[in-house]
DNA sequence: TCAGACCCTGACCGATCGGTCAGAGAGAAG
DNA sequence: CTTCTCTCTGACCGATCGGTCAGGGTCTGA
C-alpha cells in the first residue's frame, strides 16, 4: 500500500529547484529549504541522505536525456554529427533549463563528485562534435562558447516559449558554427535536408 | 619613502587571484589563501579590510575598462555600436581572462555587493548594443549566449595567444550576431577603424 | 636610547554549515 | 489495548567560515 505518500519528498525537490537556480548549490543551505517547505532541516535530511542526493535527483532526468544524446552521438561523424549534436544539445538545453541554471558556475566542483563523473566527458564529446572534430582553435573556440552560452543563457529567458527559444538558439548555432573541414562523402540516407 | 614596501600584498593578491579562478570566491577562505602565501590568516585581513575588498581589487582594473568601454558606446547606434561592442567586449574578455573566470557563476551574489553595482547594467547595455538594440528575441538571445558564452570560455583556453583567441571570437561574433534590422545612415566621420 | 610606525601572529569570537540522534505523534494491523 | 511503521522534530555535534584583538618583532628617525 501506499498510504497517500505525503508529497514533502517533491516538496522539497520543488523548494530545492527554486533556490538553487537562485542562490546556487553551494549557496543554499538545508534551513534554506526547510523554511520553505515549512518544515524542519531534519525533515529534509529524512527525505534525501544529504544535500548531495537531494541534486542529484533533480538532475537524473536532466542527466538521463544527456547520457542517451551522447549515445546516440556515437558513430555519426563530420556535419552529420554536427546537426545532430546541435539540435541536441539545444532541446535539451531549453528543455532543462532550470535543471541546467543550477550547475551554473559550480561545474568544477560539482563535476567532481560521483554522481555527475561522466557529464565533463559527455560535454567535451559534445563540443567536439559541434567542432566538426576540427582540431583547429576557431573550431573548438566556437563550439565551447556556443555550448557555454547557451547553458549559461537559456535560464534567463523565462518569458520565452519553449519553441520560440529553440529555433532561435538553433539558428544561432548553424550560423556561428564552424563548417566541416572538408565535404566528406556521407550516405544521402537518413539526411537531414537543412544542415 | 617606501620602506621596500613588503611585497605581501602582492603576493595575498595574487594567491587569491589563482584559487579564485580554481575555487571560485565563495569555495575559497581566507585560510586557503593565506596557506598558499605561508602566512596567518589574520596577515590577509591586516592587509585587505575584508574579502569582498580582497575581490574589489583584484577586479578593479578588468572593471575599470569595463566602464571605460561602457562610456565610449554610449552615441553609437546600429551596426557601428554593434561593431564596437563585439571588439571591446572580445578585447577585454580576452585580456582579462583570469578576472572575469572569477566571477564565473557567482555573478548573482556578487552582483550584489556595492562594488560591484554597475556592472550588471553595463553588461546589459552591451548585450542591447549587440543585438542592434533590436527588440526581435533572436537578436537578444543571440547577443547573450555570446556574452555569456565568451566570459565563460575564455578562461579554459590557457593554451591559446591572446591574439589568436580574440580573432577567433571577433570572427565568430561578427559571423553569428543578428545583423542591424535597417542599415541605418550613419556618419562616416569620427569612425574608429580598429580599436 | 627611545618612541612610534609598520608588519605580522595566535588565540579567540559568534555565526552558520551539513549532519546525527533519540524520541514524539499519528495511523494501521493484530 | 498493544505494537509496529512511517513521518517528523528539537537539541545537539564538530567543522569551518569571516572577522577581531591584544600584543610581539623589527626597523626608522629623532
Amino acid at each position: 500500500m501506499v498510504r497517500a505518500v505525503s508529497d514533502t519528498h517533491g516538496e522539497i525537490l520543488a523548494a530545492a529547484a527554486r533556490q538553487f537556480t537562485v542562490t546556487g548549490y553551494r549557496g543554499t543551505s538545508l534551513q534554506d529549504i526547510a523554511r520553505e517547505v515549512g518544515c524542519s532541516k531534519a525533515t529534509v535530511l529524512y527525505h534525501f541522505a544529504n544535500k548531495e542526493a537531494l541534486l542529484a535527483e533533480l538532475m537524473a532526468p536532466a542527466i538521463g536525456v544527456l547520457r542517451d544524446l551522447d549515445d546516440r552521438l556515437t558513430g555519426l561523424t563530420g556535419a552529420a554529427a554536427q546537426e545532430f549534436a546541435a539540435q541536441g544539445f539545444v532541446d535539451l538545453a531549453v528543455r532543462f533549463r532550470r535543471e541546467i541554471a543550477v550547475l551554473r558556475g559550480e561545474f568544477p566542483e560539482l563535476l567532481c563528485q560521483p554522481a555527475f563523473a561522466h557529464i565533463q566527458q559527455i560535454s567535451d564529446r559534445l563540443r567536439d562534435a559541434l567542432a566538426g572534430h576540427s582540431e583547429r582553435p576557431a573550431a573548438r573556440i566556437a563550439a565551447l562558447v556556443l555550448l557555454a552560452g547557451i547553458s549559461e543563457a537559456c535560464g534567463e529567458f523565462a518569458d520565452i516559449t519553449d519553441d520560440d527559444l529553440r529555433s532561435a538558439l538553433l539558428t544561432l548555432v548553424r550560423r556561428a558554427v564552424e563548417p566541416v573541414d572538408a565535404p566528406l562523402p556521407q550516405p544521402p540516407t537518413t539526411e537531414d535536408k537543412d544542415s
